[in-house]
DNA sequence: GATGAATGAGGCTTCATTCAT
DNA sequence: AATGAATGAAGCCTCATTCAT
């Protein structure tokens, strides 16, 4: 009967709101200006969330299971743990070099205190992590010193932190081939 | 006198700011907030800031020198590569404990696009890691194929995001010496 | 068949509002609360009224009519002006007892300067309480000092506050033959 | 050392609030309204009260005090019943004759479910018109069937609907002496 | 120097209303 | 006829900043 939600909208709002946290902040981030940079009405968003917190936390954690879904996808079509490794930083990469902002975006707010990843997506996270650091250290590629927590660190965390680099410090905009040969080099230290 | 009071409320300044934008962000701790959390007059920091902005800049850009100020000491005291390096740990695991929240406003603001390091204290940084690397090199402790910002990103960032994992998702609030181990441990890895 | 339920919806419409214009006043009673509460889309009214406040008037006065018409009723069925007062009193109570927000609701904007009887009623109104004026004053039954407006204010709106009185500050949701009683008593002193 | 709140400011926006709040409605009297009428920044109030809703409560609550204050020295200075009930009249017509938006502010706020006599206040007044029950029962003028409630109903209630009916409908600015005297003549029909 | 009262731009959010379906 | 998605003006309120004291 009435009009049915158009997708797009909701799909540019998530991008402005992803790009403008990035550029100013949480606070710098007015719901005018996304609601502008995503072209729609100034209230459009409170119909799909509760307020700009909850959209900006909801688009957070989409982000953060679309990224380790994949994660768990690769763990399970490959069983061997470095190819896997592999396969996550070169997925990884991938989204960076596509869609830079989405990293950039987890870069800001993974070292928010006002943001936490909610307990159900984190646990589901771990248990990835978990499997995969069961396969390393059963085939001997992973030191069975490091534990989840520290697997995540280095996965995760090490290539969030080496892409934003890049990014801030050395205003690249695409990662090389030659920077994913070095990232690697570098997280195979770690991992064994 | 007059100038001993007036250090210390300078001083409850820095820390109320500190402490605010880590528990509500730069956008979310506001000025009335921190003065009021510092026992100072609203107004007060205007006479020593242009601005909120350049407040929490200027701080953070004061705990960076501090950090690395000390790095350079250690450096120079004691010129064997692994000492250096266990030195620095110790010494940034010492202020997570003495002064947790400035290693979480620094955890904060290193991740934010619009807090950058100041060229010049940046440019002095990455001199203090060039020495050291330099030294691991030559003592052949290091893998020459690791540059200077891997080595700022492995001995600063990764410390950094370590402590405040902890803080952050372990609930932890001390962090330990077995943690300094297990992270020394996990550092070392990258040595030859 | 389909007229019968646009007439159920009407009449939600017209519970919702009174209800909720009571409980959140005017400014507070939201279009879209109402239709939620009404079960009815929140474009739907703007069928049948140009706006909120029409909407909220025409009710209003649709109530006031009621209520005056019954009065007229009265007033012809018994020509004793005592026997009309007690009716009517009883009648008002009556709609306070098995519709309690109808009172409440010309309780509220009885007392708001943007919501005035239309003319047309309150002529009628008026006319209805010279009648009965005139039969109280034949009868010696009434003060002939006593004009409409007084009666106006002792029957009708001392009625009206006697109810919410009850409503607002005993927590009192029924009124009994005592009540009743004690109002009856209290509006004849004032009408002789 | 900094400057003192301006008393005028504070009265300023007192006034502009009743005025607006009758003319419009709690609702329609929007912040920005009041603060323009005021001559006072948007955001002044706040500074004073927790919020719009607030504010207008704190004056509401201030005139209900001023006015039951009043009555209640009257109550003291002359123990007569008939007296004391014509200088509560009096007083309150004349406070409707100098400051109409206060009787009006109270005649629109008395018949809101939001706005509820503080209980303190309230248990305060009806003390004041037991005392004036006492003395009237006392000396045979009252008919001790009349509770403080009616009592209430009867003398304040009343009064302002009277008032207020002159503003609302006879377009009448200042009640006459005319309209005292036959307000009390009504008022008396109560008395033995 | 220090205070905090006051400002008013701008933030977040709500809401009456419209209109494609 | 009815729906509810979408709008954007406007509401309430916060806040960085100024400045009289």
């Amino acid at each position: 009967m009435a009009r049915i939600t158009d997708q797009n909208k909701v799909d540019r709002l998530k991008q402005s709101t992803m790009k403008l946290v990035v550029a100013h902040g949480f606070g710098g981030a007015s719901a005018a200006l996304i609601a502008k940079d995503a072209r729609v009405a100034s209230g459009y968003f409170y119909r799909h969330y509760k307020g700009k917190y909850e959209m900006v936390n909801a688009i957070l954690q989409e982000v953060y299971q679309e990224v380790f879904n994949k994660f768990g996808e690769f763990i399970k079509e490959d069983s061997s743990f470095p190819g896997s490794i592999e396969k996550m930083i070169r997925y990884f990469v991938g989204i960076a070099n596509s869609e830079p902002i989405k990293v950039k975006f987890l870069y800001v707010l993974t070292n928010d205190y006002n943001f936490v990843i909610d307990d159900e997506i984190r646990s589901k996270n771990l248990r990835f992590i978990e499997t995969i650091r069961n396969i390393g250290v059963a085939s001997g590629c992973l030191d069975e010193e490091l534990g989840v927590d520290d697997l995540y660190l280095i996965l995760f965390i090490m290539t969030i932190q080496f892409i934003n680099q890049k990014y801030k410090y050395a205003d690249q905009e695409q990662i090389t081939e030659a920077d994913i040969n070095h990232l690697l080099s570098i997280l195979q230290k770690f991992l064994k």
